[in-house]
DNA sequence: CTACCGATCCCCT
DNA sequence: GGGGATCGGTAGA
């Protein structure tokens, strides 16, 4: 049984993309696990739409794939994809059925779990760089600890590591209040700030129209913001 | 099968 | 401003 906020957030992916999109701003994104961890939680700060599969920028692009096919699913669904064999990034399908619609989470401004978000990056960065020394991860560790927390997660492959979102995760439902990974409605409380429109980050290849296309949405002012 | 490149990030020059 | 890390997807031989 869903309660009233699971279901206001089950209405909002019933309307357009480029409606939903903004609308994700201000949500939170949580994360719980492994067991006994206190749980991750963020507010999503800056999203960008892929209107694929006539979106030249969009992974969909190519049709569907064993990789693209959760954009293919219901709206609510993960889509998770690995970029430059490092970074996982997290998408949030949506459309009707079989249009493969998606928003990238570019940014997300953390608020709870900040230690445990710490300790994602430095296990993200250790996995990278493999051949690292003893100081070469004792300097990351230091680093790390010294990032501000509103700059922990501020950018995708950011949010990505931050949140130990995996590559099994895609097709999951982020709408499930069960899941280690999903979005929930922000507490009534907490101001929604003014949106900012402008187009989307890293898609050159896709040439016009798209790279100019305003489908990049972010939270004026907010420092979680990328560049 | 190989070649190329990507919805990235960080460090160095 | 440039390059390294690292790997799956797509395209073309």
């Amino acid at each position: 049984m869903r309660n009233a906020g699971d279901k206001r957030l089950a209405a909002l992916f019933e309307r357009p993309t480029l409606e939903v999109a903004p609308a994700l701003l201000g949500l939170h994104l949580v994360r719980t696990g492994p067991a006994g961890q206190p749980s991750r939680t963020g507010r999503i700060v800056e999203v960008e739409a892929y209107l694929g599969p006539a979106d030249q920028a969009s992974h969909a692009r190519f049709g569907e794939t064993p990789r693209s096919r959760p954009m293919y699913g219901r709206a609510g669904t993960a889509y998770v994809y690995l970029v430059y064999g490092m970074y996982r990034c997290l998408n949030v399908v949506t459309g009707p059925l079989g249009t493969p619609h998606a928003i990238l989470v570019r940014a997300v401004e953390p608020l709870t779990g900040i230690e445990q978000i710490r300790h994602a990056r430095l296990t993200a960065e250790r996995r990278v760089h493999r051949s690292w020394s003893i100081q070469d991860g004792a300097r990351a560790s230091a680093r790390i600890g010294e990032i501000p927390a509103e700059r922990l997660a501020r950018g995708p492959g950011l949010v990505g590591a931050a949140f130990d979102v995996e590559l099994s995760m895609t097709g999951s439902d982020l709408l499930d209040p069960g899941a280690a990974l999903r979005l929930e409605a922000a507490p009534p409380d907490e101001p929604a700030g003014r949106i900012e429109a402008s187009p989307r980050v890293g898609i050159a290849f896709a040439g016009r129209p798209w790279t100019e296309q305003p489908w990049r949405f972010s939270l004026a002012g907010n420092p979680s913001v990328s560049g």
